[in-house]
DNA sequence: ATATATTTTACGCCATGGCTTTACAGGGAA
DNA sequence: TTCCCTGTAAAGCCATGGCGTAAAATATAT
C-alpha cells in the first residue's frame, strides 16, 4: 500500500510556508526527492502516514495537517488530476474521486451518498488509524481542506459545506469553523463533509467534456489492468480493504469479487492456495503491524481482528509466526 | 436489597384492568397478598424485579410497564408517601424522591439536576440490567409514568416534560409520545426525564408545610437509625449502591463514609475484615447473581466486574468459591 | 456449473501455572 | 488523628493444553 508521491511534494512544499524547508522534511522523513517528484510514483504506505511526525515537531502547530490542507488548491496529480479538472461539477468530480481515488491513495476509501444532501466519507484504513492515531488525524484534516480546497479553486467560488463532521476529539474548532465558514461537530462516528445539492451542482472553469472522457477511459484501463491479477491477489486486496474489525466471510468475498463461493474454492485451489490461508495472511499482517505500536495492547490487537477470545488470538498467531506476540515484540523493537 | 411492598400492590391492582386478576398474579410471582399490604414492608428485589415476567405474559403487552404506570398515581407509600404529597412544588417532590426513594426501592437510584432544565435520571443498578434485561425495561417505563403521573396528579395539572431519553430500543414510540406528551429518544445513554423550570415551580394542591416538616424529620431518623451499622455494613451498602462497572477504590468508598482511607482501615480491623474482604464478598455476590442468567457470557460478568483480564477474574472466582465458574454454573440450573 | 455430504481446521470457551505490578494491610512515629 | 514505610495479596499480563463447534475445504453426484 502506498500513496501518489506528488502529494507529499505539495504537502512539504506548502509547509515551507510554515518554517519547514522541503529538504529538511525529506531527510526527516526518510524520502528522497526523487521519490516524489513524479505523479506515477507511488511512496511506501507508512512513510507517507509518517510524514506528519516531523512536521509537527518542527511547525508546533496541532492542526498542522489543517493548516497545510489550506494551502493546497490541488488535491491530487497526474492523469486522475486532469480527470478531475476536467469534470463538469462538484458533483462529478467527487464521483470520480471515490472511483479512482484509491489508485492514488489505497489507504484511504471515499464514499459519496447523495440523498437530501451530498455527503462525502473518508474513511482511513482502521490499521492506521490504530497504529499512527496522530498522524492519522493530520492526514485526515489535510485530505478535508484539501478536498475542500480543490473544489473551491476549480469551481472559482468558495464552497461552504452544511457541516463537517469529525472523528476525533476537538481541538481549537475555531480554526475549523473559519475555514470551512460552516459549523463543526467533534467525536462524531466518521469523518464528513456534508454539501448541499445547491454546492455539488456548481460548475467547475476548467470542465471538458472531451478531456474527461479521455482520462477516465484511461483511468477506467488503467485501473482494469491493475485488477487482473491472480484470484489470490484480488482476494488478499478484498480482505485487506474491506477490512472493518474482522475478516469478511468467505461469501462476502465472493460476492465482492463477483463469483460464487465453489467458483472462488476452485481458483484459489488452481492457484495452491485457500481463503484460509489468504485470511490468515492478511490477519497475520494487520496483527504484526498494530504490534508496533507499543502501546497498543495485545487484547486491543486480538479484538481489532475480530478475536472474541484471546487464547484463540495467541494460538493463531503462534501458528502463523511460531513465535509467541511477546517474543515477537522483544525482537522487533 | 428489597422494594416497598406497597408499590407491587399498586402495580397488581392497576394491572387488573389489563386481563390480569390480582390474586392470579400473587401466585405466579410467589408474593403474598400480606407482604405488600403494609407500606413499612419490603418484598425481596428478585421477587420484585420478576413481577413483570407473568404480567408481560398474561398481558402479552410489551408496553405493560408504561401502561400500568400510566394508572398509578401514587408512586410511593407510608411515610415517604406523605412526604412527597405534602411538599409545596415538584421540585422539592423530586428533592424528596431522590433523598428518600432508595429506603423504598434501595436497588433505583434517583439523581436530580437543575441547570437550564431539570432533569431526573432513574438508575437502575447494574446487576439488575444484567439479569433481567426485559423486567427491568418494564419497570422502568413503569417508574417514569408513575412519576409523571404522581406528579399531575398531586399539583392537579397535566405536567409535560420537554423531553424522555430512555437507554433501551424503540418500541412503539408512539404511545410514549401520547402519553408523556412530549419527544421521546430512544438507545440514549441513561433514563432521565427533562423538565422545564416552569414546570418543576408547579406547587402541588396538597402542600401542608407543617406535615412536610413532620414527615421530613421522621424519614431522616429513620435514615439515620437504618445508616447506624457496623462500619462494614455501610461499607458494603456504598461499594454494592455505588458499583458501576467497578468496585470503588479503597479512598473513593472512604470519601463516600466521610472518614479517611487509614481510619476505615482500623473500623474494619476492630471487626476483624478489611476493605479487600468486603470488596471480594461484593464482587462474588454480583459474580454470582449475574451468572444466573446463562446467557451472559463469562468474560462479559469479568468486565462488567471490571477485571480487564478474564484469567485474573477466574482464579478471583475459583478462591471466592473453591469451585470454577462452569462447574458452579453446572450445580446451580 | 451447482448441490450435497463428509472431512478438516481454526475459533470459542474452559482451565491452569508463572511472573510482574499495584492496591491494600497494618505497624509505628509524630 | 495524620503521615510514612514495609510487606503482601490480588490483579494484570503472558503462555499453553484441552474440548466442542462452526466455517471452510474438498470429494462426489448431477
Amino acid at each position: 500500500m502506498a500513496l501518489q508521491g506528488t502529494v507529499i511534494r505539495t504537502i512539504f512544499q506548502t509547509a515551507a510556508s510554515f518554517g519547514a524547508a522541503f529538504d529538511t522534511l525529506c531527510q526527516l522523513s526518510g524520502i528522497r526527492p526523487e521519490e516524489i517528484s513524479n505523479s506515477e510514483n507511488m511512496v511506501e504506505w507508512e512513510k507517507a502516514a509518517l510524514i506528519w511526525v516531523p512536521l509537527f515537531k518542527l511547525s508546533e502547530d496541532p492542526l498542522i495537517g489543517l493548516h497545510v490542507g489550506m494551502g493546497t488548491d490541488k488535491l491530487l496529480h497526474g492523469m486522475i488530476g486532469f480527470l478531475i479538472q476536467s469534470c463538469k461539477d462538484i458533483d462529478q468530480c467527487i464521483r470520480m474521486l471515490c472511483r479512482y481515488g484509491s489508485m492514488a491513495s489505497p489507504m484511504v476509501e471515499y464514499r459519496y451518498t447523495v440523498n437530501e444532501v451530498a455527503t462525502l466519507e473518508i474513511a482511513q484504513h482502521q490499521m492506521w488509524l490504530m497504529k499512527y492515531p496522530e498522524p492519522a488525524r493530520h492526514a485526515n484534516d489535510f485530505l478535508l481542506a484539501a478536498v475542500m480546497n480543490t473544489c473551491s479553486a476549480l469551481s472559482g467560488k468558495r464552497i461552504v459545506p452544511l457541516r463537517i463532521e469529525l472523528a476525533y476529539k476537538m481541538r481549537n474548532i475555531s480554526e475549523y469553523r473559519k475555514f470551512f465558514g460552516c459549523e463543526v461537530f467533534f467525536n462524531k462516528e466518521a469523518n464528513r463533509i456534508i454539501l448541499s445539492k445547491e454546492a455539488i451542482a456548481t460548475p467547475l472553469l476548467t470542465s471538458d467534456q472531451s478531456m474527461f472522457e479521455l482520462f477516465n477511459s484511461i483511468m477506467a484501463d488503467k485501473q482494469a489492468l491493475l485488477a487482473s491479477n491472480s484470484t489470490a491477489e484480488n482476494l488478499k486486496q478484498v480482505l485487506f480493504m474491506q477490512f472493518k474489525g474482522r475478516i469478511p466471510t468467505i461469501e462476502e468475498a465472493a460476492a465482492a469479487l463477483n463469483m460464487t463461493v465453489r467458483h472462488l474454492q476452485r481458483r484459489l485451489l488452481e492457484e495452491q492456495t485457500s481463503f484460509r490461508n489468504i485470511a490468515g495472511i492478511i490477519r497475520k499482517e494487520i496483527a504484526i503491524q498494530l504490534m508496533q505500536n507499543p502501546s497498543i495492547k495485545l487484547s486491543e490487537i486480538s479484538d481489532i481482528l475480530g478475536y472474541s477470545d484471546l487464547t484463540a488470538f495467541r494460538k493463531a498467531f503462534k501458528s502463523w509466526t511460531n513465535a509467541t506476540p511477546k517474543a515477537l515484540r522483544r525482537t522487533r523493537v
